[in-house]
DNA sequence: CTGATTTTGTTATTCATTTCACAATAACTC
DNA sequence: GAGTTATTGTGAAATGAATAACAAAATCAG
């Protein structure tokens, strides 16, 4: 295999194991390419394109056995162990992260929260929000490997350099602007402004015609 | 102009109004193309394409007006007036975005939110939490475009089907499905969850060493 | 068992995006 | 003000991603 495998590949891989696990729940055993490509509205071709890139096989004629791929599927994304993760910034964003119980069955693990703010650090959570002073340790002695930043821009890369020297290995990024870390550290950003604005630009474009594409 | 424009250029230049704004604020008056590529950490040439695309115009040798840009950059963008916006789904997400003040200044008016629990809508925030029966006559006599949808993904769909009823013209939907609506109607998808993910097969990847692009 | 049909897996093709390369030109130097 | 330098703006080249096309293989029908 020579193939690089691009973010998209990789973004795709996790929807077609949303669909999969959805199809199985209906009670489904096997699917084709087609069915895929319509769930995630993207063509045939693209999906077994993708498939090869991760070795993925289905039988000619028979299709793809559901319960296989989902197998293959988590073990390439790579949930067959836990990752222990904390949440730095518990304003707005990151207390609501605190109580989102999506990451729980999906073996992702929220450790803990961390705050400057020694009020914050004193509220009852399930999940205990601890002083930004025990960051460092903590991430050592509970081998913490991603960390969600949801503290204010201006504070975000003082943060970020904390978790670097404590060895952190992915960063999920919600604060506006971009960080500088080494380049070993997979950092995924998310702003929530930008995506808003993104909207904006195109409900305004429909009204002016410029083509999009 | 016969070029298309692509999301990428557009989420492209919304970070260029970003580090634009940053420079200002630090007192500068003019950049070069190599300036904001640096900042965004792509190519001069890729700065430079991206402005003759939105006829955003320099001086050869003296560089890009920080100024002119900005205005320029925000008239395309579409921030000269305001949008209004509703949340749907006052769970801790809704929430959290109910308080997050980030929008406000770019002239992102949140006027509510909606939610089929009764408790919540009960509850006193500073912008209103109302029963989603609303929802239909909200959106018409306020003029509402945008919807920020942080349902359960089961509501989802149904909700959608209420935004287009109501003809809603963008949503920036949080719930893990793909919606489906008209496709004049602009959906912004945030998973992220499967932001998370695509964090964990990238740290699990380095010790693999499969390459990746 | 033979032929028709379906669906995969992969190679070729098309389409889109990024990067390069360089002419044009504005600003600077002396 | 002549010559040098820096920087834009864009058409051409390179790279990357999506789609189409089709041979090979599995299944089915009779």
């Amino acid at each position: 295999m020579n193939n690089k495998i691009s973010k998209n590949s990789i973004r795709r891989l996790i929807r077609y194991r949303t669909v999969l696990q959805r199809f199985q729940n209906m009670g489904l055993g096997k699917v084709f390419s087609d069915n895929l490509a319509e769930a995630l509205d993207i063509k045939a071709s693209q999906v077994r394109k993708d498939f090869s890139l991760f070795n993925l096989t289905g039988n000619k004629r028979g299709g793809y056995v559901i319960g296989d791929l989902l197998e293959k599927i988590t073990n390439i994304i790579g949930k067959n162990r836990t990752y222990n993760t904390i949440i730095i910034g518990a304003g707005n964003l990151g207390k609501a992260l605190l109580q989102y119980t999506g990451f729980e069955k999906e073996d992702i693990k929220i450790k803990a929260a961390f705050d400057i703010d020694p009020a914050e650090t004193h509220k009852q959570y399930s999940t205990p929000v601890l002083p930004m002073e025990n960051l460092h340790s903590f991430i050592q002695e509970n081998d913490i490997e991603i960390a969600i930043l949801t503290t204010p821009a201006l504070a975000a890369q003082r943060v970020m350099d904390l978790l670097v020297k404590a060895n952190i290995k992915g960063v999920l990024n919600f604060a506006p602007i971009r960080l500088k870390a080494p380049k070993e550290i997979f950092i995924n950003n998310v702003n929530l402004l930008q995506e808003l604005e993104n909207i904006i630009f195109f409900i305004k474009e429909k009204k002016e015609k410029i083509a999009v594409i």
